[in-house]
DNA sequence: TCGAAAATTTATGTCGACAAGAAAAATACA
DNA sequence: TGTATTTTTCTTGTCGACATAAATTTTCGA
């Protein structure tokens, strides 16, 4: 584990254009944390990654302020930063906030979204409906996100969607924990549910949008609920 | 205006305690920006800053990102950073939201409070009554956000705090666009609205909380309308 | 043998310097 | 005189190095 030469090394180590370091150590960081790759509680060396990324310390302490910032890190000051762990005991807060922006993004989304955004919900909506029919747990969580994503766009309050993409993306953190019982017929209803809410917001009808996202919401917490109750074992590695 | 040898040096240059410098940096540019200090819109420059507060382009840099971060500051790529624009058009965003975790955070704040919150709330409370009763409205912009910001801590939800204050502090750089038609009777309505969601608070009253936090933010909302449209001559200046 | 204090090591916070883009200025050309 | 091009200046992005705080190890004493 001191060395990790392993298969994901990018290119060249000199072929990177000026002003991208931050952004490509932050790309890097924040895809590692939420696959779990960078487990919740390790710590985060500074100068471990400042070579395998075959840069400065500078960079990556940036990366690592604008991730602190979104709470996927914390600095312990003057110590390490370590990878924000899961908050198991906070989860209500957690349920409370996501569920409540499903509900006022597609609202809000059934108000404003222009043809363009019908469009890219409905590419985000086959991409999902694909991995499903692929049984594809990773992928459904991945393009489940991004359908939302769209949604959240599409409802043109960015402040809402700051907020909802960050829930999201806690999200897809706390289903990789959990993701091996993904076996069920969920999924197919969850497809189903993500057309009726295409179509309420192409009519415009804010209650349905609204129920329906709510309905869809209170379905996705109660199964990662039961999901998490089932998966006991894992707390106590926290 | 090449050096600003203004009042506010801050004591010696070599007394300041490891780890201290990028805190110390946020706190002086965010207090800054929040009193329209550095105007939307101007250019930060990182050199000229590092020599004002005596330190290295580092920790500024890093308190810059974390700006960036809360929206406080923009980052033109390989350019200077602005402080953010106060965006005019985009206004009925921010008054969706904002709106929204009034009622939120009160709901929330009257269902989870702990006895100690109460005690915090009255304090900010009694503050923004003297505030009001000095006639000072920079102080009244100020105590009234922290009195909703302990009502936000009480409701236990990290999720909706960070959002409802960061839509305050934005909030804080709208009114000091137009504090100066504060000389009516409205400041004297809000402590009596305050101290009856203080009563919602304690009484647990889930509904009567959420009623009130709608119309007391519906009112400040309106007011806010007001100044801007009778204030038009700024728009121009951005 | 155990515990406390001192010394060492490790990693972070900060610094000054250099290089590369971008804006501004200067020059050349029509 | 106006426009295009080159040059200069200026600011940002990145780097390597040093200093300091915390953790770790070592040493000393009871």
């Amino acid at each position: 584990m001191t060395t990790t030469p392993s298969a994901k090394d990018t290119e060249k180590s000199t072929e990177r254009k000026r002003g991208s370091g931050v952004q490509f150590v932050y790309d890097v960081l924040r895809d590692e944390i939420l696959n779990l790759t960078l487990a919740p509680g390790s710590a985060i060396d500074e100068v471990q990654l400042a070579q395998r990324l075959a840069m400065s310390r500078t960079p990556i302490r940036e990366a690592l302020v604008r991730l602190a910032g979104e709470g996927l890190v914390t600095t312990l000051p003057n110590r390490s930063t370590v990878v924000t762990n899961i908050d198991l005991l906070n989860l209500h807060a957690f349920f409370d906030a996501i569920t409540l922006m499903y509900r006022v993004t597609t609202r809000l989304a059934a108000q404003n979204h222009q043809p363009e955004d019908l469009v890219t919900i409905r590419a985000r909506q086959a991409e999902f409906a694909q991995a499903v029919a692929a049984q594809d747990a990773l992928s459904m969580i991945g393009t489940n996100r991004e359908f939302h994503a769209a949604i959240a766009a599409a409802a043109r309050n960015p402040y809402y969607e700051s907020l909802f993409l960050r829930l999201l993306d806690e999200g897809r953190r706390l289903l990789r924990l959990y993701y091996s019982s993904f076996n069920d017929q969920l999924p197919h209803e969850y497809v189903v549910e993500h057309e009726e809410i295409i179509t309420a917001i192409e009519n415009r009808d804010i209650e349905t949008s609204d129920a329906l996202a709510r309905r869809h919401a209170d379905q996705i917490v109660s199964q990662t609920r039961t999901m998490i109750a089932d998966d006991r074992r894992i707390d106590i590695a926290l």
